[in-house]
RNA sequence: UGCGGGAUGGAGCAGUUGGUAGCUCGUCGGGCUCAUAACCCGAAGGUCGUAGGUUCGAGUCCUGCUCCCGCUACCA
């Protein structure tokens, strides 16, 4: 069934985690679980196999999150390295190496790959106008400057986008830019970037994409055919920042590389410090070899926010270098939501990895196994508080946990734990049972080489539902008084099952197989195709309880802990006031006609998220008006609402819908709404100064 | 608005190359008592979003449409 000895080898990543916070379930669910149970199948299959992972630390978000922090990036990176290594150890993340982009290896091998490129005179070298602080003497990320959106005259919009409206942007768009550094309006200055032809490789890309039509996920090759349809442009792979890699260039002093040109890279050097450390030949697991037959089979876990970039940039890299193999796949997972939202780190909604083991200890297989049935494989799926409970009860301990106990008790209860037969060794003398274990592994082997790792998961569990079943038609509670011989018989057979069992979910439990391995006295890892044998007269350790029962307090404690955080986030945004204006005169002020008035009707503009149609009694006229209210309003609960509106307000065409004013709102830092208008009920038309 | 993904019994989801529609949970009835009130058997419940098409045969392929999600746009 196997189609793993096209390879002679595999180098198999997880997207390297940004180190600028903590992990959550639902980066787990993304890019590292799926692929620690590929790899650990790998292993258990007896491949030559690396899994290589590691922190991407450069990039500007680390060095702003560290001047908001007071503190110097590598602190910062130092601080989320060691964080989020300890998380993927607790969880049994099974990487080969964990390494950093900050190492010197990696700075090395990324300036190598750089001049590689330059030298053949792939990139395409470009004078663009940038930003610039004179007092500090340097050129600004776009997340150095601040300025008045052009599109909803927030104040603190970003160089690369505004939060408010979400529009993005580019500096320039900027209306009076600052810099963060130094307080003033920067300067343009004109400054040079290296480009990636990524169009030049467009007919290559392709034709490489086009062959894995059918081997690659559905989600995977349509996002790659949507990015090249829509046509690839050049870009810059060299940023004029002062945290990261040094562009290896004498006329690029103070450049740094592209964090995407390095990150990818990043798997390479970490290959190269494991095969250091290891004595092995890394370029083994990275080059094409003489023959191709020889080559490793690469493969990238990723979640859906990064196809992009493995599927298009850095195999452009790759294959312009020429030297290195392509991804054979990269299986990219969509995203989970937690209890009917997104997950989000700025907004606290998550469940943190290194929490959820100080408050459930203990308990990473059961996570795993949750994480594992609910995989966001072929769209986005749902973490919620029940539903873990719901499967840690009815699944691990009713089905799992319950029949290994079951065996085991009634083996120490009649035997003493002791294998007593015939022959030297035990055999599992039923065909029915055989078979359907080996269909098992079978299927389990399909799935797993297919990256479906839920049904994966389904097949080992069907073991023990085969365990259950066969252990209650044969009761050997009850042959033991009337056949004593085929009562032993059954729960000899039912320690095969157990075997097997242990031996099938240990990809996805590492820890449970290993506690079930050692019930049985066995060795506490068992290859996949390897013997399973007790031998005569081998004693059996006492029975323990795999799980235990997930109470509805521990439940409602995540989930009041859930609504907490959302609280406390919530009055931390109320200390956020936006600093006031500029001066203006009366004259001015006076130019702006604002008059009372009342919403006659409202309805919502067909296929938009925020917008209503309104109409408004002006006094002056009845007028329409569309307003982006229309997720904090309902339609038909502002019909009579008293409004201030602005009345001369140049109109202005909506969603083919002529707008005629706008309607005064106070919004708060969360962008909550509520109407600005009289108190009292004021004649329409009464003029607001 | 453009692109991508999705729509399958009460809930959450499978369904790989087209061939009698499955799984887990829940519900109902029965059995068992070794077991963490766990386990086993049986039943009810779906015209697979919708309208067409290809085919001997379509959840599965093709086309139109509707709705949901994400990114994008819309907020005067």
């Amino acid at each position: 069934m196997s189609q793993l000895n096209n390879f002679k080898r595999y180098t198999v990543t997880s997207a390297l985690p940004y180190a600028n916070g903590p992990l959550h379930i639902g980066h787990l669910a993304g890019a590292y679980l799926p692929a620690d149970i590929f790899v650990r199948y790998l292993r258990l299959k007896k491949k030559d196999v690396v899994y290589i992972c590691g922190s991407d630390e450069h990039g500007a978000a680390i060095t702003i999150k560290a001047k908001k922090e007071g503190t110097t990036p590598q602190a910062i990176i130092d601080k989320y390295h060691n964080q989020i290594k300890k998380s993927f150890e607790d969880f049994g993340i099974g990487f080969d190496i964990y390494h950093r982009t900050s190492s010197a290896i990696h700075h090395d091998l990324s300036q190598e790959f750089f001049l590689n490129l330059y030298e053949k005179g792939e990139f395409i070298e470009k004078l663009s106008e940038q930003y610039y602080d004179e007092d500090y003497d340097q050129f600004l990320a776009d997340r150095y400057i601040i300025g008045t959106c052009p599109n909803c005259h927030n104040e603190n919009a970003y160089g690369d986008q505004c939060e408010r409206c979400g529009t993005s942007l580019n500096p320039t768009d900027l209306i009076n830019p600052v810099s963060t550094l130094s307080g003033k309006p920067p300067v343009l200055r004109p400054t040079k970037h290296w480009y990636l032809p990524l169009d030049k490789y467009q007919p290559w890309l392709e034709q490489w994409i086009d062959e894995k039509e059918g081997e690659w996920k559905v989600n995977v090759f349509g996002q790659c055919k949507s990015w090249l349809k829509s046509g690839l442009q050049p870009r810059s792979m060299t940023r004029d920042l002062d945290w990261g890699i040094d562009v290896p260039l004498a006329e690029a002093k103070g450049k740094k590389l592209y964090v995407w040109m390095d990150a990818p890279i990043g798997y390479i050097s970490a290959t190269k410090q494991w095969a250091i450390d290891n004595g092995k030949d890394w370029q083994q697991y990275w080059k094409k070899q003489d023959n191709a037959a020889d080559d490793t089979c690469l493969i990238h876990f990723i979640g859906k926010d990064n196809i992009v970039f493995h599927c298009i940039i850095f195999p452009s890299i790759l294959h312009a270098h020429g030297d290195y193999v392509l991804p054979q796949n990269v299986p990219a997972n969509e995203f989970l939501n937690l209890e009917g939202e997104k997950l989000s780190t700025s907004r606290n909604h998550a469940v943190w990895l290194h929490e959820y083991l100080e408050e459930l200890p203990g308990k990473q297989d059961e996570l795993r196994y949750v994480l594992t049935s609910i995989l966001p494989e072929t769209s986005d799926s749902e973490f919620t508080w029940k539903d873990y409970q719901a499967r840690v009860n009815n699944e691990l301990v009713a089905i799992l946990g319950n029949f290994v106990n079951r065996v085991m008790i009634l083996m120490h209860k009649f035997y003493e734990g002791k294998v007593e037969t015939s022959g030297s060794n035990l055999e599992l003398r039923d065909t029915a049972i055989n078979n359907e274990i080996s269909a098992i592994y079978d299927s389990l082997e399909v799935n797993l080489e297919a990256y479906r790792f839920r049904q994966a998961l389904q097949n080992a569990m069907d073991i023990a539902r085969l365990g259950n079943k066969y252990l209650t038609e044969k009761e050997p509670w009850k042959t033991i008084k009337t056949n004593p011989e085929d009562a032993k018989q059954a729960l000899h057979n039912c320690l095969f099952i157990i075997g097997h069992l242990a031996a099938c979910i240990q990809p996805f439990l590492p820890g449970t197989a290993k506690k079930i391995f050692g019930m049985l006295n066995l060795p506490d890892t068992m290859a996949f195709g390897g013997g399973l044998t007790f031998a005569n007269g081998h004693q059996l350790n006492a029975a323990a309880l795999l799980f235990e029962k997930v109470e509805d307090e521990t439940i409602d404690f995540q989930l009041q802990k859930l609504l907490n955080k959302k609280e406390t986030v919530e009055t931390e945004h109320h200390h956020e006031i936006a600093p006031a204006k500029e001066n203006i005169n009366y004259e001015t002020f006076a130019t702006m006609d604002i008059r009372t008035g009342t919403i006659l009707t409202a309805e919502k503009v067909a296929k938009t998220k925020k917008l209503l149609k309104l109409t408004i009694d002006t006094g002056i006229d009845q007028r329409t008006v569309v307003s982006g209210i229309a997720e904090y309003f309902e339609p038909e609960a502002i019909v009579g609402q008293l409004v201030s509106i602005l009345v001369n307000l140049e109109p202005r065409e909506i969603k083919g819908i002529l707008s005629q004013g706008m309607i005064l709102m106070a919004e708060n830092a969360e962008g909550k709404l509520t109407f600005v208008a009289p108190v009292e009920g004021f004649a329409n038309g009464s003029v607001v100064r």
